[in-house]
DNA sequence: ACCTTAAAGCAAAATCATTGCGTCTAGCGA
DNA sequence: TCGCTAGACGCAATGATTTTGCTTTAAGGT
């Protein structure tokens, strides 16, 4: 149930970002299938009851970390057009997301406790930057679709495409999709 | 990796099915997340040994059954025009998924081997059903969107919604996108 | 009917997960 | 500032799962 922190300064936040950083370099260095719950332990320099006790178990940890990884850091670039904006987050989003490590990151997401909003989290993410993109636009005076049907008509299918044929997605789709969406709400 | 089988008669048939039938079992019995190998593996007969060695994990196993669970049985109902068909295949669809469930399912598909074709499979489940519903409407000499254009705007926006924000999903859900992408290339 | 070999069983060893209990420390009120 | 207090951690014992070497079984071909 990813136990959030209560007490957040002191130990046990620097618990919490020690354990991140171990899951992190871990993975990289052993690959993402190799880690167990004691071999994170061991590299975090925290006892494995620690782990169990903060996170439940080691699904619920890599999705704590994923969802922590999957949050945008920086706002949405302007590029003076909505077309243009929604377009260069949608390439964004693709390839970040396509590649490997992307496709796993949400695929631990997804894990986490069922009602858990990790899988919410990052959808979260996702419809704040859309809805940055679409305000602004807005007070440009443009006219925008809203933020639902980005998602249905951008985000879903990438995100379906991501998980279910990774093969064979390219920035040419993200444009495609985009330009499909404001052709049919736009100019 | 699934490892499948190379003697299809026999033995070997004989566990898979009744490993297969013994997660079905105890998934309803004891739920899905109570499962364990050796659990699964006296239920079924066999030794724990003999799952590792022909799945590697649970992870695996259930990967393999979810599968297997959501190959649809039947081909998609004749309702006369490709509008009846198509709205009542996602409907249905929607349906089935999104039950905690379906949910469950897919998720698990999603976890088998990274490159291993088992959400590949669920996926092409999906258009094999829908290349189905559009070629028996061509042949009545409707017009019809492609494959892939169904998949963008019906199939991906409702597998995200299903999987990132499983609230406040229904059939009307299903019948608007159905809706919007005939609107777009239809009569 | 015999041979070959993939697959299953068995059992020991290793690793991982769980839990009770004592200790420590951050955060809080006096 | 100085204790309190409760939450979080470490340690260590216990139980469960996973892995592995070796043996046995039986499917499929000759």
């Amino acid at each position: 149930m990813s136990r959030q922190m209560v007490r957040p300064g002191g130990r046990s936040a620097r618990v919490q970002a020690s354990v991140h950083a171990a899951v992190h370099e871990l993975a990289s260095e052993v690959g993402r299938d190799a880690l167990t719950v004691p071999l994170v332990a061991q590299r975090a320099g925290v006892t494995p009851s620690t782990v169990y006790r903060r996170w439940g178990d080691l699904q619920e940890l890599l999705s704590d970390v994923a969802v922590k990884r999957l949050r945008p850091d920086t706002a949405p670039g302007d590029h003076g057009a909505l077309a243009s904006d929604l377009t260069a987050w949608a390439e964004q989003f693709l390839d970040e997301m396509a590649h490997p490590a992307g496709r796993s990151y949400i695929r631990d997401a997804l894990l986490g406790d069922p009602d858990g909003s990790n899988a919410g989290q990052c959808s979260a993410y996702a419809a704040d930057q859309i809805d940055f993109i679409l305000t602004r636009a807005a007070e440009r005076g443009e006219k925008t679709p809203d933020v639902e049907t980005v998602i249905d008509r951008v985000v879903g299918p990438m995100m379906y495409r991501i998980l279910f044929r990774p093969d064979g997605l390219d920035a040419a789709y993200a444009r495609r999709l985009v330009a499909e969406i404001l052709g049919s709400t736009g100019p």
